[in-house]
DNA sequence: CTGTTACTACGGCAGATGAG
DNA sequence: CTCATCTGCCGTAGTAACAG
């Protein structure tokens, strides 16, 4: 293979013209296989120079990642857990929520649902050894329980978009109400009426009579603590959001994998990668097709 | 200065379980 | 049984920053 020409998708064997670098070779910020690949490509890993990407061969930025020997997966650098942290804020707010407000539901069939769901969030799945609440918080969420997290969510927004779609249909969007203020009658958002009755010095029942019935209590309730963060989810799931992510930091730098024997993979569709579990804190990711 | 700790790059691997 | 996968928990090198 000439090493002015390299095919996409699919290992490209090491050349003579890296037999003298060795695949190991470290540096400052240099990983395994940089110091080989810029040999085939006759250039110099950027190193500290650059923290955009790792060589820079035929005007394109290379972000250079070597395979875990055992599961063909690798790890992002740190750059990416703002943007895990915000996911992951916003996941744990809705459960916490949720558990907060648990005893205060009326009994019935929504309030099941989210005991269920609860339940599961603090349940271990498929091997497991921790819950996925426990592997959030220590920033270690396994491959199922990931999985499990996502069809969570799903079920969450489902949920709450069935709470919209009846909160449209009784046509209560708004809702008047004594201002606390002054005692003169204002508009409010059902959520606001919610919460603004719901502090009130009266009886569950009266708040359950203004609201109708118990169960469209409780799903407003639910609505009210849900609503905001389940946003980050809207047109989405979190398993795409995770993946967006993954996939942003290779904007404009294209991924090449290494490794010892096989050589090096560019990667030419970054829809092939994907994240799949978080550990040390952040996103781990794999390459479909490999 | 020197010695030490902190920080920021970079992945690694042992043990258990499940598939065949 | 053997082998691959899954899960959880860490490690190392090089340099900068700081204490004395």
């Amino acid at each position: 293979m000439k090493s002015d020409k390299i095919d996409l998708d699919c290992w490209n064997s090491w050349t003579e013209k890296s037999s003298d670098e060795k695949f190991d070779r470290i540096g400052q910020g240099i990983g395994k296989g940089e110091y080989k690949l810029g040999a085939e490509f006759d250039v110099e890993p950027e190193g500290q120079n650059s923290s955009t990407h790792d060589l820079y061969v035929m005007n394109e930025k290379w972000e250079i990642k070597k395979l875990d020997d055992n599961d063909n997966s690798f790890r992002l650098g740190v750059k990416i857990s703002a943007s895990y942290l915000n996911i992951k804020i916003k996941v744990l707010n809705c459960f916490n929520a949720l558990s907060k407000i648990q005893d205060q539901l009326v009994s019935g069939i929504i309030k099941e649902k989210i005991n269920k769901i609860i339940n599961s969030a603090n349940s271990k799945h498929g091997r497991s050894e921790k819950s996925i609440i426990d592997g959030l918080y220590t920033n270690e969420v396994s491959g199922s329980n990931f999985d499990k997290l996502d069809e969570l969510i799903e079920e969450l927004k489902e949920i709450t978009h069935n709470i919209e779609k009846e909160i449209t249909f009784r046509n209560i969007q708004e809702i008047e109400l004594y201002s606390s203020y002054d005692g003169k009658k204002i508009i409010y958002s059902t959520i606001d009426a919610f919460r603004k009755i719901n502090l009130e010095k009266i009886s569950k029942e009266k708040k359950i009579n203004l609201f109708g019935d118990s169960e469209f209590f409780n799903k407003i309730y639910i609505y009210s603590e849900l609503f905001e963060d389940l946003k980050l989810f809207k047109d989405t799931t979190f398993k795409k959001k995770l993946n967006k992510i993954t996939r942003d930091v290779f904007n404009d730098v294209r991924l090449i994998l290494v490794d010892k024997q096989k050589g090096f993979w560019p990667v030419s569709n970054i829809e092939n990668i994907y994240c799949y579990r978080i550990t040390h804190g952040g996103p781990r990711v794999r390459v479909k097709n490999l």
